[in-house]
DNA sequence: GTTTATGCAAAACATTTGCAGCCTT
DNA sequence: AAGGCTGCAAATGTTTTGCATAAAC
């Protein structure tokens, strides 16, 4: 049975590119932690614990790679950094993101809320959509029953 | 009858900031460039036509003061730079945009394309929406038409 | 006069690049 | 031997900070 990294690495030799030692565990690294939004930083420091003799120019050089062929998402929230997201695979788009203003979390949508949306902007902007960010600042759930409890 | 500076005046004064010659200057570049989407650099240039003395760090804190009060969002489009954009007068929610990958241009839209949209996320997520960031990326019209002229 | 804001230079970060050495073929 | 790939260190580019001075209240 094929796994996610093998079906990576047949990607990346599509184009001409290897699956080395360091490459793959920064692709196993992003697996691990496919629900995190881990900067280059974050992703160096994991990988280090699997491959302690790996550079930080590598993890940003895998990274970018990874993200010319669509095997991750890079996002940005505002913050000073760049996250790296794993793409769903099969996924027509990008998903969506949900990002609390008072704990920071970030919960992601898969559901395509923008399918009309997309539609409309084609028609009526002439723009032919190849990708989209969507991303809603507030607060989460979570953060909401916090201050419930507080209240009385 | 009042200006759009007056009332900036008055929303920075309410919270015990000043309209300095340097703020005042900085605030009317953003106004006259309304339509662009000036990075901190690109702003200061364009003060230091008005007010040759003025110091990068003080625009970068001025953009940061205008941020905090809503006057302006920062908004970020995967290039290296922040870019701050001026937020329509009393308008509900910050607007939208349509990045060119071709010729990098970025064009705007004002109307709400989310009120179904963020019905269905507070509904079905819980989470309560403050804000949001929309971006497509995309082909331009004009990058359209340029192709059409060169295909025969 | 005390606070607030400024300009400059230095610092702090995130990211990229140059290059010599290392694998793999 | 040639190519791609790596690690390191240096360079780059953006944004932030420290601090002494200047302006505003």
């Amino acid at each position: 049975m094929e796994s996610r990294i093998d079906r990576i690495k047949k990607q990346l030799h599509s184009q001409k590119y290897k699956l080395t030692p360091q490459r793959e565990a920064t692709v196993r690294v992003l697996l691990e932690n496919e629900k995190d939004h881990l900067s280059a930083e974050d992703v160096y420091l994991l990988v280090k614990e699997k491959a302690p003799e790996i550079g930080l120019a590598t993890v940003y050089r895998t990274l970018e790679l990874l993200t010319e062929l669509k095997v991750v998402d890079k996002i940005n929230f505002g913050d000073g950094v760049s996250r790296y997201d794993l793409r769903r695979e099969g996924a027509e788009h990008f998903h969506h993101h949900l990002v609390c203003i008072e704990c920071g979390a970030v919960d992601e949508i898969q559901e395509d809320l923008l399918g009309d949306v997309e539609q409309v902007v084609e028609r009526d902007w002439h723009f032919i959509i190849k990708d989209h960010r969507l991303t809603f600042h507030g607060i989460c759930y979570r953060c909401q029953n916090k201050k419930e409890e507080t209240k009385d």
